[in-house]
DNA sequence: AACTATTTATAAGA
DNA sequence: TTCTTATAAATAGTT
């Protein structure tokens, strides 16, 4: 949209692949925001120029958007696994070939009730990777809880500065006057 | 653009918003495609419809993308947050005064080098700062760690039982057949 | 930083 | 829904 058609390549004129930067971050970041108004949506916009500088676009929140995207693809993720289920049961056979589970190796070796063996691993296995999926989910809510509710992080301690400004500048000059008087 | 201009608020007709959607999501994700490869800029977009459904690109990984957002987001505050230090100063003399620490209360009281203490608690805060602000680090470099390097996730089993898919199936059918002869 | 000729996106209609 | 098309909006190249 503009005197030419361009192809869509990387610019290698650095001054104006700059002016094309400039222009075009805040046409896109225009649009992310009609799109959030117009149809309801949540959108979290990070850009990051080939500088390094970071100019980012959010309608709630980043860490909303982000803790929204982590988490639907965790659960994403859920739908998919159980299949990994079966492959885990597998990888014990493999594993018992190769020596590193004695209890499965004899079973395999002696040819006996395999499957019965691999139908008790299986229940087991099931339930590690239940307990191993529920410890993600834990550690990744910690993670992000870690971020705002360090209970006294930074931002706590200006907001309790900033809310009580006019009184600390009073209680500032108290003590120079006293030490006068 | 388009038959006739609109006011950029939230479209009330169910199923005009959702083509509006469909339409504009796809516009947004090719406008940052194009801006990704023309300035080699990298970039993460999220985008929830109101029906919970995501739609995201990323010009690397999204993973990244937030990765370095949060790094760049936590250096930029490390950057405003030597104010903070002073603030915090007013803030012990605030509580000095309310009675919260009897060390600055009773040299407020009597008036005396209140400077000197000022200097020493800011010397002794600027340290705590120091270290809540690296444990702030160190807990965010946690939290993205454990979710990709826990150990024993499900990628890593699930990438295990990939390699080694042709030999189970091998071992999977040799107890049987030796159990038979 | 503006300007404007063109291209591109899209609102409304089919 | 998908296609069409008139029109609005974005922007490439210029000044």
């Amino acid at each position: 949209m503009g005197r030419g058609k361009i192809v869509i390549q990387r610019i290698d004129d650095s001054t104006s692949r700059q002016v094309t930067f400039s222009k075009r971050r805040k046409g896109l970041i225009k649009k992310a925001k009609e799109l959030a108004i117009l149809c309801d949506a949540e959108i979290g916009l990070i850009i990051f120029s080939n500088t390094d500088k970071l100019y980012d676009f959010a309608s709630s929140s980043m860490k909303s958007a982000i803790e929204r995207f982590n988490k639907t693809k965790m659960e994403q993720q859920q739908l998919v696994n159980p299949a990994s289920e079966v492959k885990i049961v597998l990888r014990v056979v493999v594993l018992a070939e190769r020596g590193h589970n004695s209890k499965a190796r004899a079973a395999l070796i002696a040819g006996k009730s395999s499957r019965n063996l691999i139908h008790h691993e299986n229940l087991e296995l099931s339930r590690n990777v239940q307990r191993i999926h529920q410890e993600n989910i834990e550690l990744h809510k910690k993670a992000y809880a870690t971020s705002s509710t360090n209970g006294f992080g930074l931002r706590e301690l200006e907001d309790a500065a900033d809310e009580s400004h006019a009184q600390v500048r009073l209680q500032l000059s108290q003590p120079e006057q006293s030490s006068k008087s």
